[in-house]
DNA sequence: GGGCTTGGTGAACGCTGTTAACATGGCCGG
DNA sequence: CCGGCCATGTTAACAGCGTTCACCAAGCCC
């Protein structure tokens, strides 16, 4: 289905009539399958049913197009990590959540996950990026941030929990705890525990 | 200097006496300008003065030289984290230091860093890979690891710093605690702490 | 000193991203 | 209703990349 030209069959011919939206979705197909770096704009537009030059009416480059996703993957973190903190009221809890959430994501988006830590964007020449990953530092902590409690060191123990987060899912991925379902529960249960003890143990 | 063709002189003409080194050492240069995706090893062939069809005498392709480089970035970890552990017998800081000398070899070396886990390197496809890999875990925590006390959930207690520790690094790499000396600082101190508030957190 | 092995060369192939010149057709004003 | 415009497709071309192949140079070993 996803070899098909259109998809409301409106525009048979020569206009594609929703190519930038199935080029990112191609776009996404291939980097769950090859990973980010075998994604390829001319396998896209195959895939599309297109010229390899089509894409550049939608996207100034293949890095554009990239930048585009990546946006998503930060929108798509950001409405995650919101729903894990106002699930609770526990502090820790929503620090837990947090974690979970973060794995989560790698885990059900990985080529998102994939867009947003592997694909070397060059955030200074996409301001755009560094917006959107800053808008999901400002829905953890920031002005009118969402976490309840707002210690002074709010900032430091939200990095913290990131950065184990983060890690757990770079290891998962990178098959450290071993590969199938069970990987994924690990990572979850370790962020979620450490994510409560470094909230415990800051003093 | 890197752009001559030879190093010693001995060979200056045809043949270029070293070009295996002389290859990792500009892919390492290239890695570190332009990153692990701009790396190309036509321009490493031009940097070491020769053919672009003469890295093949010595690289199966050019992931196979990307994967004798994650190698020895395997290696200088397991260095760097042995070094570390031996500094003090307190287990706790044997976690601090190891979770310090990770984000250290991330900023130090960080191409070697960018190549262990941001190439897409297939670890199915490279077993030498996935065993280098082992063996940095071994370091820390395996049949005569080096980790003092010990406790039964000792290998948990590793991911849990090396995931908060990866994390601080790729944070840092990703600009999320700004740029310069600075942002390493506080990168090191955040894995520091968090190390700590891990090692004891645990029950 | 002749031949084998190692390690270079140059030309060629197909694939990629990107651009330019041209084609199509949906839509909007007359 | 229709003629033209603009967005969005096409084809053709280019340079750069990874890779292979046939050929060549030179160090080495008997």
């Amino acid at each position: 289905m996803a070899g098909m030209a259109t998809t409301s069959g409106r525009h048979g011919g020569y206009h594609h009539g929703d190519l930038r939206n199935a080029l990112e979705r191609a776009a996404l197909e291939l980097v769950a399958q090859n990973g980010v770096h075998g994604f390829t704009l001319a396998e896209a537009s195959r895939r599309a049913g297109v010229s390899v030059a089509a894409p550049f009416r939608h996207f100034a480059s293949k890095e554009a197009l990239l930048v585009a996703l990546a946006l998503r993957g930060y929108q798509e973190q950001e409405r995650r990590f919101a729903a894990a903190i106002v699930a609770t009221d526990d502090p820790v809890e929503q620090l837990a959540a947090f974690a979970v959430a973060y794995v989560r994501f790698a885990v059900e988006q990985r080529p998102l996950f994939e867009i947003n830590f592997r694909a070397g964007l060059d955030k200074s020449r996409y301001p755009e990026l560094e917006a959107a990953g800053g808008e999901v530092l400002r829905v953890l902590n920031g002005p009118a941030g969402e976490l309840r409690p707002h210690p002074a060191d709010a900032l430091a123990l939200v990095h913290a929990v990131g950065a184990v987060a983060h890690g757990y899912a770079s290891f998962l991925h990178e098959g450290v705890f071993g590969t199938g379902e069970d990987a994924v529960a690990r990572a979850e249960e370790g962020a979620r525990a450490a994510a409560r003890a470094l909230a415990r143990g800051r003093p």
